[in-house]
DNA sequence: CGGCAATTCGTGAACGTTCACGGGAGCGTT
DNA sequence: AACGCTCCCGTGAACGTTCACGAATTGCCG
């Protein structure tokens, strides 16, 4: 059947109109489903097609038809359910609209992503996703490319940006376990740069419009692991503390691990908010209070914006690039 | 700076050859970074190209050195943290080769997968992954194109699959809860199919072995939701089930919930061990026994039959394409 | 000053497909 | 018999890039 196995010269639609002894527009008007041709023609070129074991070029094809959109989704880490969230809607986004969606995991790595961003930009007509290396170098790496980050700010008329805005959602939950008498309210705070997170910003800014003293705050890996040995810790040095906020729900979760190891009781030794509304969160005992934001919405906006950059639509305006999150109450706080 | 925005010509090569003042094949050189090319002019070919905005395109590449290598991953549903771990092994193992993959999920949908193949066999060199439809189908709209099925069996010259051989780590399961003396073991069953699972006759068999008699089965949905209500479904007809083996990681959660909400602790009045060896399984309470499965090599295997076949090299035979399962036990079993 | 090599640059061709156009065969109408 | 129409089918061109080759310039050495 196929020629397949040893190595020789591509097959191309020249081969088979030979083949068929028709000319090759033919065999494209035969392999298209175009009008045109005759029935029996056209299933004399098919079979020769498979015969032969052809498959169009879709290098060829691109080439002359530009209609094949595809975008670069990058993700910091794909067993992160966060992240895992957040591509399955731009993964659905994309669909939606016809496009190839290339993922690219960069391991936390900023080589991977230097390396990433070198590749991308001659394989996609646009990108999304998280970055963590300086603005200038993205801007350089992606020459050309339109860009939407998330949760990351930058606009020009080729970058776009994705904010996440947890003000509100975090002032509630402060605000909510400042009501059910907590005075020594704890953080977790992530570990990956060098200055505290915006999320950090948010806590501080809310204990202090509840008339609380700035709680202690510990930085700690993006994982389970490292928000259980950061909540140890934490413990260790300011036993008073009694409830706890995250910078994540990964977090969160190794904070509940750690608190049962311990022997606190969560919600009532030891209450614990996290952030990003995990569905995860619902499936750890006991379910975990989250300030929750819209995964699905985020990986939709971003591929909503990238279209609008690509095809010179009016782009979405800031007010519009915004995913608010907000408290969502469960049994941990 | 770039022209961006307004709908208009695409910026070629030749563009910038014409406003730099040198010939196409210099501004190539200047931009692949090749030799024979002077400092000077090389700078101002970038400086013209960066003016222009101009961004070599993919398929006239693509289409003279026949470099890039693209496969699809296709995935029911991303996330099932299953299917994650699988597509992030497989990302990992693409990236290693400097391979792009693009990822399609198909939402647990027949009608999506068929969407995913007509477009896919166009699109990238070979294709990795999940499918449900009936093998003549798939092998008619993949024309061409070699193929890696996951979890199914077939094999052909174009045709690869990898088998997941579960038998030894469900009999070592099933032995381990008749030695706790557990005499009523039943199992829950996945209902994506008309016939019983695989996992279903392995656990059949490994009761017969230990001398049970055959325990009653119950078929839910792939997801946490359907573990929960089919537990309690059954338990209801079958008080006297003591243990339980499901069909995969997420049900067993599932059963876990179902077992807490009846008022059933696990692992004293309900054993459970689930199928997978989900991440996930250590984070739930009590931390979840399972036959666990390497998904990292799991989409490691896939994505190097791939390139064999694609390549023309010598195809990993049926005993190297096998993922064995093995016990784990943790607390909930 | 001539010759030769090294360096730098340009020209035709090729990659494999589709698009625009034109042409021939067959049939019916006037 | 001439004309027009429909139905098929084929030919040149184009898409945008890189490769193979040749030409022009420069520098060096005898």
């Amino acid at each position: 059947m196929a020629p397949s196995g040893t190595e020789s010269r591509r097959v191309t639609i020249h081969d088979v109109a030979r083949s068929a002894g028709v000319s090759r527009q033919t065999v494209s008007r035969a392999l298209n489903d175009k009008g045109e041709i005759h029935g029996s023609t056209k299933q004399r070129v098919l079979d020769a097609a498979l015969a032969l074991g052809y498959r169009p070029s879709r290098f060829a094809r691109g080439l002359v038809r530009q209609d094949t959109i595809s975008v670069g989704l990058v993700i910091p880490d794909l067993l992160n359910p966060f992240f895992t969230e957040v591509a399955a809607a731009a993964l659905e986004a994309a669909r939606a609209r016809g496009w190839h969606v290339l993922v690219y995991d960069t391991a936390d790595s900023a080589d991977e992503e230097r390396g990433t961003l070198e590749v991308i930009a001659s394989q996609v007509d646009a990108v999304v996703g998280y970055f963590s290396r300086p603005e200038d170098e993205i801007e350089k790496l992606t020459r050309g490319v339109p860009v939407v980050l998330i949760d990351r700010e930058r606009r020009t008329d080729r970058f776009s940006s994705i904010r996440i805005d947890g003000e509100d959602g975090v002032r509630a939950a402060i605000t909510h376990l400042a009501a059910a008498g907590h005075r020594h309210i704890g953080m977790l705070d992530h570990a990956g740069r060098a200055e505290p997170s915006v999320r950090h910003a948010w806590f501080a800014a809310a204990t202090a419009a509840c008339g609380l003293d700035a709680g202690p705050v510990r930085r700690a890996d993006q994982s389970v692991e490292g928000g259980e040995s950061a909540l140890a810790a934490l413990l260790a040095e300011h036993p008073e503390v009694s409830a706890l906020f995250t910078f994540n729900d990964i977090m969160a979760i190794g904070a509940l691990r750690a608190a049962r190891r311990l022997g606190r009781r969560v919600p009532r030794d030891l209450a614990v908010i996290g952030f990003d509304g995990l569905r995860l969160g619902t499936l750890v005992e006991p379910p975990l209070s989250t300030v929750a934001l819209d995964t699905r919405s985020l990986g939709a906006l971003a591929v909503e914006q990238a279209g609008r950059l690509l095809t010179g639509g009016e782009p979405l305006g800031p007010d519009e690039l915004v995913v608010r999150a907000e408290l969502r109450l469960r049994e941990s706080g």
